[in-house]
DNA sequence: TTTTAACCGAGACGGTACGTCCCGTCTTGGC
DNA sequence: GCCAAGACGGGACGTACCGTCTCGGTTAAAA
């Protein structure tokens, strides 16, 4: 009978040729099993791994809990054990490596640490984590707790390093102390994030510059008033 | 041979009965088609009707080609032929509507009418057009044409209503012409969908009142001069 | 993170509760499914009787795997992981059954046994049998395989059956042995095969009579030199 | 928008643009516009030639009405008020080429008159013919007006020369008159369809020097007593 | 040390949707 | 009128994944 490899319960390993590298001689070089079989945090890390390979090959809207498991040499109870989604599989493969993390500047000035850092937040969202973003934010209608998570993340990616950016800043008397917790503070990365969206990547250095010097400048530097109109 | 008439009329109907809903009171009975086949427009129409009905229903992302043929009551190629993805046909259906259409409104002042816009804006997004939104821009990456398309979409649900605005406040006085086509003039909306898409609807009036007052306002009314910083 | 319990036993159900039908009387109300999900042997016999069940209902040629499944209440994807297409599906759920099989008569007679069995035969094709068998000969030219396996399936039908009634004769001193080998053998058969093929079912008995007594016998009870004509 | 063509109808003859060749100087050699448009006869003609092509390229089970009509140049519409099915059309292809037709050898002998014409229905059927004939074989069940064009069609190929054959060898005294009306005569025909049914082509010349030889022959030539058993 | 229970790898399972092809009918212009 | 073209409503195709479940194996901790 053609197609079929009928015998039961198509049992794949029929006792005597369970090991896919019986033969000894034969390299088990390119083989995970080195011996133990993997578990816990081993396993994991090796999950992680397949996520971002298959991530920076096919992107975050092709990537499938099939093909991971497959690259990752495990089974997909293995991934549904761990994460219970996809979305939260790779925003954990996100974060396990330094993808998201950004050094802030530090150039002794205001301005130039602005720019820099904005530039560097452009390099990453023109990476693969630009199509991730895009992904993780759409999905984050699902439930509160992921879209929480997500939040969290993104507002890793350039808040965080701008606010140790500001602290300097204020340090050396650039600004005061109270636009840290104002919501001037985060414009430049949120204008930054609704270009890249909105226009895709790469965002270019004028855009950049356009956006620290015409608008996030203005509003830390010399704030105007709080209140500029006073009624209707 | 069977079935052939040949060297007559190929009549395979006898002229009367030939039109299959030639009386429109004669029983449509073991026939759901009321009329005579849909084309065209009017085919057009109802399968873009059907969409949105899906779309209110279970959103952009559970939203499936196969069940707006099925509500549309025709074929799925009926609907390939005109999208080649659901992406587009969602957008032709917000388009059909005037679902991102805004009524620029005119209160007699900046503020009043930019506060105003503000919170249609946010109330447009709080409806399932909020998950659409999501989910355009998470598939902006697909292809260029298709990223203008939905920029283009996009960029009409707030900007071209605040521009009319901002016009009248020019014409009022209120601000300077140049800030029309400044980067700065779409700040606002530009902070509101960043607001939307990292947390969610519904936008509080309280957000919005801060980014009208603290930063839209005060960069558009009593513009600093445009380079902050004189240097690095 | 959510969904996950790390560091600890990944349990997702609390030990008790596990098995989603642990109790039988319990209600299975929202499942369809009685008991634990078939597989292997099990399911297997379910899309084979489901084809059955379609093979009678409409036919060979209107059967679809698409219904088959439908009716196994499993997926198409179970189907095609077994047979990799309707006719080897079809030919398998024909074997499986005794559909194809026949009981060869023992009269005591030659003529008589191999009357009953042509009889029987007929009888076999004027069943849903009949449809079968000429899609899969329709069919023959996709693959040789395929092809050897119809061949296998079809010669099952009568010439075994006929073998053993010669046999009989064979003992019984009516015909010569070396008939056995010949191509004689099965001229029977050959031509009920042909006359149903040609002009379908029912085969009179008339016909049978007249292929058994005007051609078969007297090919194998009295036969003539085996090369009639001595040149060209 | 992109992949839409939107314009109205999705009218392809925008009424300039109408004539594919619209270029008086390119060559309308290969086009069947050469002036008025076909009708009738001619426009018959052009599709039997359609089918029989694509029949020669991809064979009875996989050719389709629609393929057809377009090689043809022309609609669906103008096939199915021919033809009511794809083996109505194919079969009326069949016998508008002599592609059925046999020429009946006339050698001078009755054995190398029949060897030669089953070589030449042997050829035949291992022409695309074959998978054609295979193809109606298995639609005959259909309906009783088609089996009866079908069993003509085929009983054309063999038979009608093979009587042809007979009756010569009648009038040279080789065979009794009675012969031509009986089931022997057709044997050789019935045993040849059988085996390229169940085998397949090429049809070796063994096998018909077998049947030729060993069956044939010996029931014709020397016909043993039409009763060989006298009851059971 | 021996059990024992969780975990691993693999992949079958029931199901949904995909995008394509073709069916046979129907409509629209143009000739 | 028929012809060419192709849209229409519908059904099936074979594939890809989904998330769950089952099946032998390890393998590490409990006894």
């Amino acid at each position: 009978m053609p197609h079929r490899e009928r015998n039961g319960l198509y049992k794949t390993s029929s006792g005597v040729t369970l090991s896919p590298n019986a033969d000894p001689t034969a390299a088990p070089a390119a083989d995970h099993r080195k011996g133990p079989r993997r578990r816990g945090a081993e396993l994991e890390k090796a999950i992680l791994m397949a996520t971002l390979e298959e991530l920076s090959e096919t992107g975050y809207a092709e990537l499938t809990m099939e093909r991971v498991a497959s690259r990752a040499r495990t089974g997909k109870a293995a991934l549904y054990r761990r994460w219970s989604s996809r979305a939260e599989l790779v925003m954990d493969a996100c974060r396990s490596t330094g993808l998201t993390a950004v050094e802030p500047p530090d150039t002794g000035a205001l301005r130039s640490d602005v720019t820099e850092l904005m530039r560097q937040l452009a390099a990453k969202v023109a990476s693969p984590l630009g199509g991730i973003l895009r992904g993780l934010l759409a999905e984050m209608t699902r439930d509160s707790d992921f879209a929480k998570l997500v939040r969290e993340s993104v507002h890793t990616v350039g808040p965080v390093a701008l606010r140790t950016v500001l602290e300097r800043a204020v340090e050396r008397g650039e600004i005061q102390p109270w636009v840290l917790d104002s919501r001037r503070a985060t414009v430049a990365t949120d204008l930054l994030r609704n270009q890249f969206l909105l226009f895709g990547t790469p965002v270019s250095d004028d855009v950049i510059t356009d956006i620290v010097d015409d608008i996030y400048l203005p509003l830390i530097l010399h704030p105007a008033p709080k209140r500029a109109g006073d009624g209707t």
